[in-house]
DNA sequence: CAATTCCATTGACCTATATCAATTAAGATA
DNA sequence: TATCTTAATTGATATAGGTCAATGGAATTG
């Protein structure tokens, strides 16, 4: 069962075997079926969650009922509404599970135990969120930089085993263009492989 | 000199004196004059800054010679490539100073030692980079789901210390705007406060 | 298998913003 | 102050992508 976080902690940092242990027995097993939500809005968030098996959406709804998708998980990712988490604030989001699936969760509490208890996992999560921030400083950069074509192109590679487990809505959202926009590009695209 | 830098960290995490003392002993001061360049691309980037005094940008030039403004960082911001810092990659960003500034900078070998002797400061830049993992979230949000007008005035609101002190281009490179737009935008915004 | 629902595609049209070119305003320098 | 340089503004035009509406497929459900 924590076969695949302990391969995930130790591909970052080397904790002891007895360190580790400690870790993974603060962990708790969490199966929840497709359609169902991990957080809603106004939720105060204790618990992130780690993807054994699966594959959920992060969204936010603005004021004026668009939907924006931050983040796709699937297995070894980390998920949660952080700022919620983190800030003790409601959450804003939705977590929507998009395939029956299988996570770890650990809570706000046990995690700052963790930190006091056992510094190697603070550094742990440092590198992980230092990786998320270059992340998504890359999604902000491509934003920026490349036209609807080029974005798709960079998700399908980047997320290459995302691709086809999410449909292409999500996609469109989540590269903050319009489906038919994305229908257009991926026409276009065809063309081009055929030709 | 390192009154900023404490105060800073202070307000995050709560080292001990003695901690504070070693930690700042590894930093050095540099005085920096406006047009400089602290990084550029292609190098090897050894150090992270704090803004003591003054201000600077960090920006990519894209393959098509598109300039994209990532950050600005004013008094009490880090600022530097992480990417290339944490990663040991080339550069690839331009971190420009605007006004002459004073900073203090902290080299990669004497930051790790530190998280090795002092967890504390793994914490401490664990919460900045999650602040700024949260902040970046925003970003992208707030680029899916406001017009320029709305992201303007979210900018002035958020950097009021540095809408007066960079140029409006800049500002616009910031939001993903042309320099036009953006003056479209304002000329509009003045004709609603005086009427 | 038929019915239904959901999703992807296509077409027609519209809008925000980019681009290009010219002008004015503001700063810097001699 | 006059000159030069750089930045901001304005106008005219072009375009990527949005929106709305209709159609066609695919997948799910009874």
């Amino acid at each position: 069962m924590y076969k695949s976080i302990e391969e995930h902690i130790t591909k970052h940092v080397s904790p002891t075997a007895k360190e580790l242990y400690q870790f993974t027995s603060f962990l708790k097993e969490i199966t929840i079926d497709k359609g169902q939500f991990l957080v809603e809005p106004g939720q105060i968030v204790k618990h992130k969650y780690f993807v054994i098996k699966g594959g959920l959406k992060a969204y936010y709804i603005d004021p004026k009922g668009n939907k924006h998708i931050i983040q796709f998980a699937v297995e070894n990712w980390w998920v949660g509404d952080f700022d919620a988490y983190y800030n003790n604030v409601p959450s804003k989001l939705h977590i929507e599970v998009l395939e029956d699936s299988e996570l770890l969760s650990i809570d706000y509490d046990s995690l700052q135990k963790i930190y006091d208890d056992m510094p190697i996992f603070e550094r742990y999560y440092r590198i992980l969120v230092t990786n998320s921030t270059i992340a998504q400083r890359k999604r902000i950069l491509s934003s920026l930089e490349k036209n609807t074509q080029e974005r798709y192109l960079e998700f399908c590679e980047a997320y290459a085993n995302i691709e086809n487990r999410v449909p292409n809505y999500d996609i469109a959202n989540y590269l903050g263009v319009s489906p038919e926009n994305l229908s257009r590009v991926r026409k276009q695209l065809k063309k081009l492989n055929i030709s």
